[in-house]
DNA sequence: CCCGTTCCGATGCAAGCGCATCACATCGTA
DNA sequence: TACGATGTGATGCGCTTGCATCGGAACGGG
């Protein structure tokens, strides 16, 4: 056998190269040749680990939604000993990326969650995601509160976070203003609920 | 001279060519020479209209954001007796593009909200317009339930419509399950300010 | 030791892109 | 009526794209 490469790195070193791109131009700007040179490996290298671009993009978005869950799953679970609500409160935030370091992730998801309005393929994956964040919502919402409403308002909340994040990439809101807006939105929701 | 046609009717029609290409295959598949085709005018008309593609693509996103503006407006002209609340209900379902009927402009509308991520004319325009929406919003709130909050309630609420909106197009929500949300928190809305 | 298998990366190709160019109709004017 | 100005639409150009191809390097088995 030659050289033997391990696959799955590479694939994940390509699709982090993707997300580089796609944070920086968009994801017209992502190219094939774009992202070999970015990812330090040759367009063959590329073109061997996914068949077709469609392939690279929907690989890169369900890595970059994997690491999100991720940190989030890994935020709620460094801090157990809280309550449920400073956990929601916790996963919002994080979901919402509207801290400076993860303005790149969310200038990705956008151009990915477009992308996804006219490719199905990628609309599935997104699906995915989501599905999972609205359970994990619903979830602590229904741990903190009790309501039997708890479904309604992690859609509510999701779809807020969502909003917020795109009206703060396109300058529409500050960080804090947005922040502001979601502390606010979570403070009524406890207020509502458990009164 | 010669043939003096409008200019100004011209670049609303290829607007609306643009509109549909972005709707069909998303802003990527939008290409001087079909959008030429789609319009029914000739390539050079297209470039004399709009100097370079990036030109044309703002003008299309300002007249998008026109039409929709404008149909709120009418939306709440046209029934003025009714209560703010009635009215805001109806601005919010017009805006979250939730009708089958109203479909393509929001893939059109997130087509171009992902683009201005990465493209400051285009996030310039959108600012704009999201700038009238939210003042709007917060008119509306002010009236109903004379919140001093009522700028943050217009901020939740533009970002919820459009949270909404877009996880409605990649089909995360049916469009029953986002207006049912949208009315909930309407509700809660009320509820809250006016107790 | 050498050969066969397996993977790699450079190159080629047809198509499509945005933009510039230019001969040609078209109409007001003298 | 003849002319000149002006807007028009077809064509050309340089470039980039995604994808297919192919010679060569890198190992393990006989």
């Amino acid at each position: 056998m030659p050289k033997q490469v391990d696959h799955e790195s590479r694939r994940r070193q390509i699709a982090d190269a993707v997300c580089h791109l796609a944070d920086e131009h968009g994801l017209e700007g992502v190219t094939l040749r774009d992202v070999a040179a970015r990812a330090e490996v040759s367009m063959g290298a590329v073109q061997r680990c996914f068949r077709t671009k469609e392939e690279m993009l929907a690989f890169a978005l369900d890595h970059i939604g994997a690491r999100i869950s991720a940190r989030v799953t890994a935020r709620l679970t460094e801090s157990p000993a809280q309550s449920a609500r400073t956990a929601l409160g916790h996963a919002t935030t994080e979901i919402s990326l509207l801290r400076p370091e993860h303005r790149a992730e969310a200038r990705v998801w956008l151009a990915f969650v477009a992308q996804a309005a006219v490719s199905p393929p990628l609309a599935e994956i997104l699906r995915g995601n989501y599905s999972g964040l609205h359970g994990l919502f619903t979830r602590l919402i229904t741990e903190a509160t009790g309501s039997p409403d708890a479904e309604r308002e992690a859609r509510t909340l999701l779809a807020l976070t969502d909003g917020l994040t795109t009206h703060l990439l396109i300058g529409h809101l500050s960080p804090d203003t947005a922040l502001d807006t979601l502390d606010s939105h979570l403070t009524r929701l406890w207020g509502d609920e458990s009164a």
